[in-house]
RNA sequence: CCCCUAGUAGA
């Protein structure tokens, strides 16, 4: 059965919805994680009346089950709907986990439901079960996205294991309150703690220099991350460095970096 | 490495 459901969900991953149904339907046997494929998979590609039937009709469901069903209507920005779901679950005895936060959270975030936010917020408090980092860096994005960066910032001292995507999800914070030189300071912060940075961080990091104009600054960070880290450039950074001279008005040189990226400018 | 998992550009 894992070979079968391995199947489907490589079916679903290269877009091929009805090969992945055929399989399903062609199965010997199905266990809940068959189910749960082929729901994700059909939300996941648009087709929610199928996903919602096969809920229905499934013959038992686990906690991944709800989950993908409160994403499904997270992916529409339905609140409410997913809020209704995450009850539902908790009333058929099958309890939240740290997904099911998260997916929430996200959903908050989206549509900066503060209020929503805050109630999640305290349901993983009373939930009792302990944090972990993921759910701790969805708050912070949570609050952030909602307009409270004082929460978000809160929320950030609290945590002892900060790792790279909580730190990353900070600096984009402030940058996107304008606070580019807080930004840049938090960027550093986080190397002195030892924390290396990654593709994701350079890219918040060179538009946090976009947000604070600051040209030489951005582009000394492209280089340090060429050379030193030697990672690859993939197209947000150039994203990234192109708004930063446009924000300063060096448009033929914006212009001249289209022209010469190492590719397809899109 | 059988299903749902946090951070990133431009608009």
């Amino acid at each position: 059965v894992p070979s079968w459901n391995a199947m489907i969900s490589t079916y679903f991953q290269v877009g091929q919805v009805e090969e992945a149904f055929k399989l399903f339907d062609e199965m010997p046997q199905r266990n809940v994680v068959s189910w749960n494929a082929m729901i994700s998979g059909f939300a996941e590609h648009g087709y929610l009346l199928e996903a919602f039937s096969l809920f229905q009709q499934m013959p038992e469901r686990n906690k991944v089950s709800w989950n993908i069903i409160i994403k499904a209507y997270a992916g529409l920005n339905k609140l409410n709907e997913a809020v209704q779901i995450f009850e539902q679950m908790q009333q058929e005895n099958v309890g939240p986990n740290a997904i099911t936060f998260i997916t929430l959270l996200d959903v908050c975030g989206n549509t900066a439901a503060l209020s929503s936010g805050i109630w999640v917020h305290r349901c993983i408090l009373d939930c009792g079960f302990e944090v972990d980092v993921h759910v701790w860096t969805a708050l912070i994005s949570m609050y952030a996205k909602c307009g409270c960066l004082d929460n978000a910032h809160l929320v950030f001292d609290k945590i002892l294991c900060k790792n790279v995507a909580t730190w990353t999800t900070m600096i984009s914070s402030c940058a996107q309150y304008s606070l580019g030189e807080k930004a840049l300071q938090m960027f550093k912060d986080m190397h002195l703690k030892g924390i290396m940075p990654d593709k994701v961080s350079f890219v918040t990091l060179l538009s946090a220099c976009s947000y604070a104009s600051l040209v030489d600054e951005g582009f000394n960070y492209y280089l340090t991350m060429s050379e030193a880290y030697n990672f690859a450039s993939v197209p947000e950074h150039y994203t990234s460095l192109i708004d930063l001279l446009g924000h300063v008005g060096w448009l033929d040189e914006a212009e001249k970096m289209i022209l010469h990226i190492p590719l397809q400018p899109n």
